[in-house]
RNA sequence: GCUGGCGUAGCUCAGCGGUAGAGCAUCUGAUUUGUAAUCAGAGGGUCGGGGGUUCGAAUCCCUUCGCCAGCUCCA
């Protein structure tokens, strides 16, 4: 009888029959792993625990709590879910079904829309499946078999797939109950092991994601090996839409959207504004100490000047419509480049002003289609916090290392620590579709690396992602909701210099040309606005926060008294308000607390006669009375710390 | 832009062919209040806009605008 040998992570060696399954070593080691275990990884490949081992091979066992143990998972879901569906609706034709980082879906093609009473059957019939413990098989099938058993059924979109995806002659399908997949796998041995799912919400989805193909219903939904993360996951979804800047903007009358006035065009109120020009006050500070100088331009040009650019050709999709002003056809802006580097050429440039950086909080107007405009975080006018740099080429390197330590001094001062950074570099199989010379590229691809490495910083290299003019380093910030948003951006820029022909006098008396680096930390004033108000669920630290204390008098009697309070604080610059309204203290703290104002102070009979305040923190609550020189000392120092806990 | 869902008072929502409702908010009055909602009264709506069906439309149909979830695209 043939054996072979089975490697355990532990370093034993078990001889085993040959054709033994992952699932039968497991039985005999450890029966709480067997419950756990969804799929093996044997050679290097992840693979079925009821597929039999033909040969020699380390083999672990992986779960749900490995990220790669949870996707097969999902996916065994997705399968549970399309089963479900052929049950209930055999007249659906079948699209694909994957994991992704939040559970699953799979995609259906049916003349009605499912609706979420369709959702709920299927959900129950799911929940059947899963209770009949439906095993998962993998069976091996000649190509062409499975395209005529997809034909038969007119499953064309499976064909479709089966014909791009299906290498060699022999392909695998799963069959769970009647429901047949082509699949590469692996699946987790049998339904039961999902013992939590909820499917969330249908969505139209083009077919293989490209626009013109049919629009497929894509069911999504989740799942978990247990209930309790389920639910936990519910939580999570449930404190993200409480966090939702959309909702939480209006409700602190920070911002609001008036349709009026049209889609994704951003209306700044008092407090919002207050917060926008404390962030702004700080950046234009940083802007100076660093170097950079302070720059304004027009937000309509000439359309000559964006066929310049090239915009008009590469960007136009994104550009609002042209209007013709005495027969001159006029541009709003969509980016602030042209019109800074209208400013280096004003004038001849010499090697000594080098690096020049012009900085601008430059608003722009971009026509985003209406279906993607989103609270503040996609919109058609915003503002960027954009700077160029010109330099020669010597200087690229350090200017760069400043971009990134700027970004990072950027985001972490308003109490971001989760980034992802991004290196994307050109294509090196595809010269042609870049602009500029190779050697150009290397040195500026050599800087950036070069520069994430020295600051130790953990990077993806994204090949071929660069932007046909350079390549560039993003940082992306992960919000609430999980969803990572792209903020900063500094990027290369070979193109622009080329075409508006610019240069400087060397050291030698010749002309070069500059190399221009085009950077953006917030990326825009409005979608980190947005992003800041999730990150503190509206809860801005006391040096952020519009209304930092309000004074509460417990009666009319003590209302002078608090006035005094107020006034005083005020002259000494803090954003104070008196609530002197005709209400019982409970309900004035109530409304404070729903304000999220970081301190309340209450002001009655005693603290009058004593001269104190009781202090109030919106996250602590009472913390009793104390001298107001004392308690503005304690503001005045978080304010100066940008302290983020009150 | 595409697919689907949703638009009723400032907000949250009920009403779903037969005279537009509730709670909160607002205003007025009473109360003088001690750490998350005091009581009472009043005002407030061309039911997103336009068109149609009907004796009669918030309710059914068409159209348009906006919002939401995705797809595609992006700061």
């Amino acid at each position: 009888m043939d054996t072979i040998k089975i490697t355990l992570p532990d370093g034993q060696v078990e001889q085993v029959r040959k054709r033994t399954t992952p699932l039968e070593v497991l039985k005999k080691l450890n029966t709480r792993l067997a419950e756990q275990a969804i799929v093996a990884r044997a050679n290097g490949e992840l693979i079925d625990l009821n597929q039999p081992l033909e040969r020699d091979t380390p083999l672990n066992f992986l779960t749900p709590d490995d990220p790669e143990g949870m996707f097969v998972f999902r996916h065994s879901s997705a399968h549970l879910l399309a089963a479900a569906v052929l049950e209930l609706f055999p007249e659906v034709k079948l699209g694909v079904g994957p994991p992704t980082d939040q559970g699953f879906f799979y995609e259906f093609y049916r003349e009605q829309p499912f609706t979420p009473e369709d959702l709920e059957k299927i959900e129950r019939k799911m929940a059947e499946l899963r209770d009949r413990d439906l095993p998962f098989e993998r069976r091996m099938m000649p190509r062409e078999e499975c395209l005529r058993f997809y034909a038969e059924q007119q499953q064309d979109f499976k064909c479709e797939f089966i014909r791009e995806k299906g290498v060699g002659n022999e392909v695998s399908v799963y069959v769970t109950g009647k429901f047949v997949d082509f699949c590469r796998g692996p699946h987790i041995p049998s339904a039961g092991r999902i013992k939590a799912f909820k499917l969330l919400s249908v969505a139209g989805a083009y077919w293989k994601g490209v626009e013109g193909n049919p629009q497929m219903q894509r069911i999504y939904g989740t799942s978990f090996p247990s209930q309790a993360e389920l639910d936990d996951f519910l939580h999570r979804l449930e404190e993200a839409r409480r966090r939702d800047h959309r909702k939480l903007g209006p409700e602190l009358d920070l911002f609001s959207l008036q349709p009026e006035a049209g889609p994704g065009l951003i209306f700044w109120h008092p407090k919002g504004g207050l917060v926008r020009t404390l962030m702004e006050d700080w950046l234009r500070a940083e802007y100076r100490r660093r170097g950079y100088q302070l720059v304004f331009t027009p937000h309509v040009m000439r359309q000559e000047l964006w066929k310049t650019s090239g915009h008009l050709n590469w960007y136009q999709e994104n550009m609002f419509p042209g209007m013709e002003v005495e027969k001159a056809p006029y541009q709003l802006k969509p980016m602030n480049c042209p019109g800074h580097i209208l400013i280096y050429r004003d004038r001849r440039r010499s090697y000594r002003e080098l690096p020049l950086r012009l900085a601008e909080l430059g608003t722009v107007y971009r026509y985003e289609r209406s279906g993607v405009v989103h609270g503040l975080l996609r919109v058609r006018g915003f503002t960027v916090d954009d700077a160029h740099i010109f330099c020669t080429p010597d200087q690229v390197e350090g200017e760069i290392r400043g971009c990134v330590q700027f970004a990072l001094d950027a985001l972490k001062t308003f109490g971001f620590e989760r980034f992802e950074v991004e290196l994307s570099v050109r294509d090196p199989a595809r010269p042609e579709h870049y602009a500029g010379k190779v050697e150009d590229w290397e040195r500026a691809e050599g800087a950036l690396l070069s520069t994430l490495n020295h600051m130790g910083l953990l990077f993806k290299r994204m090949q071929g992602e660069a932007v046909f003019y350079g390549p560039k380093i993003d940082v992306k910030l992960v919000d609430a909701i999980g969803r990572p948003w792209q903020l900063s951006t500094i990027q290369f820029d070979f193109n622009l210099p080329e075409r508006f022909d610019l240069k400087y006098t060397a050291a030698d008396g010749a002309f070069h040309r500059p190399v221009m680096v085009h950077r953006a930390l917030w990326g825009s004033v409005e979608r980190f606005f947005g992003v800041l108000i999730e990150h503190y669920a509206g809860a801005f630290p006391v040096w952020l926060a519009p209304v930092q204390v309000v004074v509460l008098p417990v009666s009319e009697k003590a209302a002078d008294y608090g006035g005094q309070v107020a006034d005083q604080l005020r002259a000494d610059g803090f954003r104070v308000e008196l609530d002197a309204r005709n209400e019982k203290l409970q309900a004035k703290i109530r409304d404070a607390q729903l304000q999220k104002i970081p301190y309340m102070l209450i002001c009655g009979q005693k603290e009058k006669e004593a001269g104190t305040v009781s202090v109030r923190s919106r996250s602590r609550g009472d913390l009793g009375p104390q001298p107001l020189a004392e308690f503005q000392r304690e503001l005045a120092r978080r304010v100066e710390t940008r302290a983020v806990e009150t």
